[in-house]
DNA sequence: CGAAAGGTTGACAATGCTCAACAACTGTGG
DNA sequence: CCACAGTTGTTGAGCATTGTCAACCTTTCG
């Protein structure tokens, strides 16, 4: 882990009140109209491959991603690791720490990002008085325990093909709520990371990458993939799912018609949830 | 499904000021010196099997666990459901839906339970005057959220054996949280529902139990389970574990020694967790 | 250009699922 | 109090999805 010895990189000190486009966050903190906000929080930068905190580190701040994706994983004492969220712009990293006194994860850049950084004694301050910023942090930390319930469904339920084209709609309906194309785009992690993220092996990612791209489901070229049959691919993902997936932006994507494209499935399994009284 | 017939039955309307003993809570609420406060929150009582409240429901309320067990589950259209938590005596129900509209899953009783009702209104309303109230709700969705990614961890990572053992420490902890015995307590939930929870079919949790038996390392007669050497099983938890889980009642539980028992397991495969440049 | 990292594919083994039969327990009614 | 039905739990046999190991290919970057 070489990447350990460039972490807590200093960010450059310069308040982002201006320039800062996180209109929900910075809304309470930075907008505030007069005096006291002032370097509440500032910007900070780091390279692919640097850490923004680590495990075990006392919470200072709270993280907004203005460019850029961040990784947030757990590490073994013998150097292996598991991720357990991607995060893109907008998001809010380190929320899943809030209310305790040291991180419970790291958090590294997948590539360059810039971030605004929250000072967590200036947040609850600021929260103290602004029930609309409490609010909005209740909102994300309720986004955020959504998100992470669908995965621990995907992870109970569902198959290696389900949870690889459900991971891809994830990251198209995050892309979509970003303004930017939700049929191709460029994924910033590797096979690797993926299946630590879905619970799979790098290999079996891209099997079933190579799979989806065979039955005409999705192109593949390196990193950059293009949904071609998004119907069929929801078709796969919706079968064992259930509650809906709030995406990370807030932003409701509309329910796309539910085609049921059955036969697709070269081999698949029953299904593993549990039939109550029927 | 019959049990849905007799969801939310009404509450038996008295206000619990005086027995209730969630300390934590009814702290904000109900014990708030004054007069307003009345009537904000109610004991509800469910029979085993009955519903305390629908996915998609509004949500009203937020509900304490006095006495019983409450599992939250989410279903598919065509009638399976999976447990997504299991809930004590202390704990909070409804948690992860406080930011939201509707409720995310269902919450249905495991055995006669008796609960504090706790007004959304109201307690949004004590919150944003009372910062402390206000903390405890966040400490209590943090709470969830690291459990909620310590089962991520786990349906990721960990093989069935490992998922049983750890299921049953983190029984264990729950009940010695509360004042019980770690060591010896009954289970109030299905092999099925177990599975659920854990990512396995009920045949598989039946024969991990048996095995654990066999081992020496358990006794089990129907749902009482005996943890005969916590030793032994934690070594096999926490092999592949990494991130502590906090119990539900925010006790820190001394951590025990890390004995390596090694050779215990029949068969298991090499661990999942992918190796970073090590 | 060459090395290192990342990705693909194949062969094989095994964990855990499916199907199935049976056993134990619970509770209800005669 | 017993019997019976229904529910819950146990165990077995067979199979397949997915992990492991391994070789090879591709891309990136110094």
């Amino acid at each position: 882990m070489t990447q350990l010895d460039e972490c807590h990189l200093p960010c450059d000190g310069m308040p982002c009140s201006a320039g800062c486009q996180l209109d929900r966050f910075c809304l309470g903190v930075a907008r505030r109209p007069a005096g006291g906000a002032q370097g509440i929080h500032r910007t900070v930068r780091l390279r692919k491959g640097q850490c923004l905190y680590l495990l075990g580190d006392p919470v200072t701040s709270l993280y907004a991603i203005r460019v850029g994706t961040v990784k947030t994983h757990v590490t073994t004492e013998d150097g292996r690791t598991q991720v357990v969220g991607f995060h893109f712009p907008g998001d809010l990293v380190g929320l899943d720490s809030l209310a305790h006194p040291h991180y419970a994860s790291y958090a590294t850049a997948l590539e360059d990002t810039k971030l605004c950084m929250l000072g967590m004694d200036a947040l609850r301050a600021a929260a103290a008085g602004m029930p609309e910023l409490a609010n909005q942090l209740f909102l994300a930390l309720g986004g955020q325990a959504r998100r992470s319930r669908a995965l621990q469904t995907m992870l109970a339920l569902m198959t290696a093909e389900e949870r690889l084209v459900t991971f891809l709609l994830w990251m198209a309906e995050g892309f979509a709520a970003r303004g930017f194309s939700s049929s191709e785009f460029v994924l910033r992690m590797s096979r690797e990371e993926i299946g630590s993220y879905i619970g799979l092996t790098l290999e079996t990612v891209s099997r079933q990458f190579s799979r989806l791209a065979d039955c005409g489901l999705i192109r593949v070229r390196h990193r950059t993939i293009a949904l071609l049959d998004k119907l069929a691919l929801q078709a796969i993902a919706e079968r064992p799912m259930i509650s809906a997936h709030t995406p990370a932006c807030d932003v409701q994507v509309p329910g796309a018609a539910r085609t049921i494209a059955a036969g697709l499935h070269p081999a698949r399994p029953a299904a593993r949830l549990y039939r109550s009284n029927d």
